[in-house]
DNA sequence: AAGTTTTGCAACCGCGGATCT
DNA sequence: AAGATCCGCGGTTGCAAAACT
């Protein structure tokens, strides 16, 4: 079924008019784009049940881009807040190229924005490569007619969006006899009504036979990851680490799944540290209209886990050691026990939200009180949480290791959420322990490993060793031997937490900093 | 059942380095 | 030396299936 344009008058819509975190939007809307704007509306999220300003900061990287400001935001958002269900559902038919469900005979929907090719001579207009970026598409045209030349894109007969098979058969037949040789004139000789550039694609990014089709394998997705630390969107770079994938594959793929995921467990996607301030607010919400936001946390488990957590959040120490604690929870197998360093700060962040609205008339204040209680009373039973004997905690750890030694198997969901949660208790007080010896500096580190050979895990990026620890050690208690590349010190005996990388020193500070200032988000 | 929204991705855009003329 | 062209790259977006209301 083919999208259509929402009305203007629909609910839906209604809703979108209520939201007041997108100024480009808004201006559009006052430009009298809005038809087109629907689609825009909706991938900013803004037919959600919660159009809470405080939920739609746009991304700094949306608000850097000056083409599609609404859109990036919109996917941003999407990926903030909503599990990728179609993404399991989505099965590809990857024989043919096509979605299951596509037209017989034609090949998977596609298309790219407006004609627009590329005339090669196009920095004449602005000098020698000046970005040419926003110059409206018919003065550029009608510039080029009247210099006597015609871009590629207007030339009759040249085709462009979706190719058919008998197209491929061409473009495949031609290379085949011929070599790739030169774009630009390999069409002609093929007997296709294509550009180079297009044709260059086609073969590139589907064509190609030595491209690897269907899903992601666990350890490419986990080589993507690692790769995309070292590399950033070299998307080419990473693909040829990655054999049989293209450096298009990879880009999408990374967009679609990897991004959002970075995203749903507090992760920045682009710099691959903790984003909790944002989270922490999202969260916030969901405990003081749980049933409204049901949908972000569509498990019971989450919120077992959040229970569970909850009493931990008058412990100040605990959140001291976050970046441990971080490192602890992204060793545990399943996708939510890595939200754990979320749930405990928000828990904390929480506390805090409860007691200034406590303070405020407002119509959350009786709520807030509430939760503030409860938050408190559930604070009193936390010993019995927490172990005695650091020893005795590390020594169930190492018998529990050999569960961890199933990254592949834990990221299908094999373990029981059961065992997690005892995992994660259980390290607190040895790093508590670590953390109290004023004899040590200890040391953490933030991880990223470029060899294969190691059993790494970069969620939180963030692993555990004493100066007296092997490596060995180390990944028994990150159920990961790790490689490190990035350094921070954990001294105890000043009760603060520094780090060579900001992110992580300066955490408790942000939490507190950005909980509850909202203006930034009207 | 029909309309709307979400989602994935193939294909497009346009910049800029390399090479050619 | 300078302009034209080729090519590769990262970013963007329209299409259509699937999901949702």
């Amino acid at each position: 079924m083919r999208m259509r344009p929402c009305r203007a008058g629909s609910s839906r819509h209604s809703v979108r008019t209520g939201w007041q975190g997108c100024r480009e939007l808004k201006r559009d809307q006052e430009r009298g784009r809005d038809g087109a704007d629907c689609m825009h509306a909706s991938r900013l999220g803004l037919s959600l049940p919660l159009p809470l300003p405080v939920l739609l900061r746009p991304s700094a990287e949306a608000q850097s881009s000056s083409r599609c400001r609404c859109s990036r935001a919109g996917r941003f958002f999407r990926a903030m807040g909503a599990a990728s269900s179609s993404s399991v559902r989505q099965e590809r038919n990857w024989t043919t190229g096509r979605r299951a469900g596509d037209a017989a005979g034609q090949p998977a929907a596609g298309g790219g924005g407006v004609s627009r090719e590329r005339c090669t001579s196009g920095h004449l207009f602005t000098g020698a490569r000046g970005r040419r970026q926003g110059r409206p598409y018919k003065a550029l045209s009608s510039l080029l007619a009247s210099m006597g030349r015609a871009p590629c894109w207007e030339k009759s007969g040249l085709k462009k969006g979706p190719w058919t098979p008998e197209e491929d058969k061409k473009l495949v037949a031609y290379i085949k006899e011929h070599g790739q040789g030169n774009w630009r004139t390999l069409p002609k000789n093929a007997g296709l009504a294509r550009c180079g550039k297009s044709c260059r694609l086609r073969w590139t990014n589907y064509l190609r036979p030595d491209i690897k089709r269907g899903r992601f394998s666990f350890e490419e997705e986990e080589a993507i990851i690692q790769l995309h630390i070292l590399l950033g969107n070299k998307w080419s770079a990473i693909a040829a680490r990655l054999p049989g994938r293209t450096d298009n594959e990879i880009k999408n793929y990374w967009n679609t799944h990897i991004r959002k995921r970075l995203l749903r467990m507090g992760i920045d996607p682009v710099t691959h540290t903790p984003r909790w301030p944002r989270l922490g607010l999202l969260d916030l919400t969901s405990l003081l209209k749980p049933a409204a936001v049901a949908a972000y946390y569509p498990t019971q488990v989450d919120l077992d886990t959040l229970r569970a957590l909850e009493p931990l959040a008058s412990y100040p120490d605990l959140l001291r050691l976050a970046p441990l604690l971080s490192g602890v929870a992204a060793s545990s197998p399943q996708q939510h026990t890595q939200l754990l360093l979320p749930w405990l700060l928000q828990a904390q962040m929480t506390q805090a939200a409860a007691t200034t609205m406590a303070q405020q008339v407002t119509p959350q204040a009786a709520e807030a009180d509430q939760f503030l209680q409860a938050g408190t009373a559930a604070c009193q039973q936390i010993p019995h949480l927490i172990h005695a004997n650091p020893a005795a905690a590390q020594q169930q750890q190492l018998a529990q290791e050999p569960q961890q030694d199933h990254m592949a198997d834990a990221c299908h969901g094999a373990v029981q959420p059961s065992i997690i949660y005892d995992n994660q208790l259980d390290y607190v007080p040895a790093l508590m322990q670590m953390a109290s010896d004023e004899s040590n500096l200890q040391q953490w580190s933030c991880t990223v490993s470029t060899s294969n050979n190691n059993n790494y895990n970069v969620y939180s990026g963030v692993s555990v060793s004493t100066p007296s620890s092997s490596p060995a050690a180390a990944g028994q208690i990150n159920s990961a031997s790790t490689t490190t590349t990035t350094y921070g010190r954990l001294n105890a005996s000043s009760d603060v937490i520094t780090a060579d990388d900001d992110d992580a020193g300066l955490l408790s500070m942000h939490l507190y900093s950005d909980l509850l200032d909202v203006s930034d988000y009207m």
